[in-house]
DNA sequence: AATGTTGCCAACCGCGTGCGA
DNA sequence: GTCGCACGCGGTTGGCAACAT
């Protein structure tokens, strides 16, 4: 049955909004609530249709609406949802609690979408450009199907999830995944054996991290407690390749080459999303360590003789499962209040040396993608 | 300084879906 | 089961600002 447009009515005005009638929409709001949109601009004194109004105030006026930078854990969160979701920007958006869908799509066409093309990654199907015309019998081609299953899952408990989500926020379930989270992650004793399925995800994630930071987490905190850079200088021991991956990073396991000391806490992503010091100079792929050393020398994880000191404690963290994460991710201030004891609860880091928010940030990034990457495909109901 | 180009984002359009009559 | 209303969603566009020539 087709519709006429909702603003056929001559006299109804279209384009910008003034702040006059931001205004009235605000006070309407706020006094009566919205009620039925179609009704609201002839109560509201607005020349408007009942469409725009719900518009500008789902994507605009709404108080609950965070506007401005995305974060890069925000950033990170995009990336992983739509390799799973695909272009399903409510879904997405209900793990951004703040954002709109409209301004993540937004984002996502002018600058994560190029970001990743530049990178060699095809947007839409996450995966790198080169890998596209391979044959259908290799084990690359099982992969590929095994995670186009994995995805399809993790897709439907998504979108289960965000109608969960909107089910709680309003109040219909109690069931609220960050507060299940929290409750886990701050419960010392209690580690989780649930392992989530591996993510599809993941090489897009690794080519992302890889190309600003580092590569060696999953193996250090399954294998050691600390790690020796003899001389400033480290082989990487990179081991996050997944069971599934399709993409290979043979570049990061070069030789550790570090900044100059002097530059050291002045690293930083450029915007070509490698990383740069206060000198200009870029690091790639191969020297991505040098983002782990930067950060733990300054967090004081590095001790004088460059030694590197691990928790302990990171090797017996698992999330609870997948969307924690993501919600984890979306919440700054539970993250700083969870991730940050995670990551200093031998002792090792604590409010570093370092400061500053974005360190923060970075720190509880790091820590969720550790967690991430490092599971295994065994604990998956797909396998 | 003037003009053209590009990037960004708020807003619009039209289709799909849910739901009550 | 069908119809029609209301709303939600994703794709697209118009216009402004910044940047380049």
């Amino acid at each position: 049955m087709g519709r006429s447009p909702c603003c056929e009515k001559v006299g109804l005005k279209k384009g910008p909004w003034t702040p006059e009638e931001d205004q009235k929409l605000l006070t309407y709001i706020e006094e009566h609530g919205h009620g039925s949109w179609r009704a609201l601009p002839a109560n509201a004194g607005l020349q408007r249709c009942g469409k725009s109004c719900r518009l500008r105030w789902t994507n605009y006026l709404r108080p609950d609406i965070k506007r401005g930078k995305f974060s890069l854990q925000e950033e990170q969160t995009i990336i992983q949802l739509h390799a799973l979701l695909g272009n399903r920007w409510s879904a997405i958006a209900t793990h951004l609690p703040k954002r709109t869908d409209n301004e993540i799509k937004n984002y996502w066409n002018t600058h994560l979408k190029k970001r990743l093309t530049k990178m060699g990654i095809d947007p839409m199907t996450h995966k790198p450009k080169h890998h596209e015309g391979l044959g259908s019998g290799s084990g690359l081609a099982r992969d590929t199907a095994n995670i186009s299953h994995m995805a399809q899952w993790e897709s439907a408990r998504l979108e289960a999830e965000a109608r969960l989500g909107k089910e709680s926020k309003l109040g219909i379930t109690n069931a609220n995944p960050l507060q299940h989270h929290l409750m886990i992650s701050s419960s010392p004793n209690l580690h989780v054996s649930k392992a989530p399925p591996a993510l599809p995800c993941l090489d897009v994630l690794k080519a992302w991290q890889g190309a600003w930071s580092l590569t060696t987490k999953s193996t250090i905190r399954d294998n050691v407690n600390s790690m020796v850079f003899s001389g400033g200088s480290m082989t990487a021991v990179d081991d996050l390749e997944s069971p599934t991956s399709t993409l290979n990073f043979p570049h990061v396991n070069n030789a550790f080459n570090p900044p100059p000391m002097q530059n050291i806490n002045n690293i930083v992503p450029c915007e070509s999303g490698l990383l740069q010091d206060n000198d200009n100079v870029t690091y790639g792929y191969t020297d991505a360590s040098a983002a782990w050393f930067a950060h733990n020398y300054r967090s004081g994880s590095i001790d004088e003789e460059d030694n590197v000191i691990v928790p302990t404690g990171l090797s017996s963290m698992i999330m609870e499962d997948f969307t924690d994460v993501l919600v984890y991710n979306s919440e700054d201030h539970q993250q700083n209040a969870s991730l940050g004891g995670h990551i200093s609860e031998n002792g090792v880091g604590g409010n570093g040396s370092c400061g500053g928010d974005g360190f923060e940030e970075n720190r509880s990034y790091w820590n969720s993608l550790l967690d991430l990457v490092d599971t295994s495909p065994s604990g998956s109901p797909v396998f």
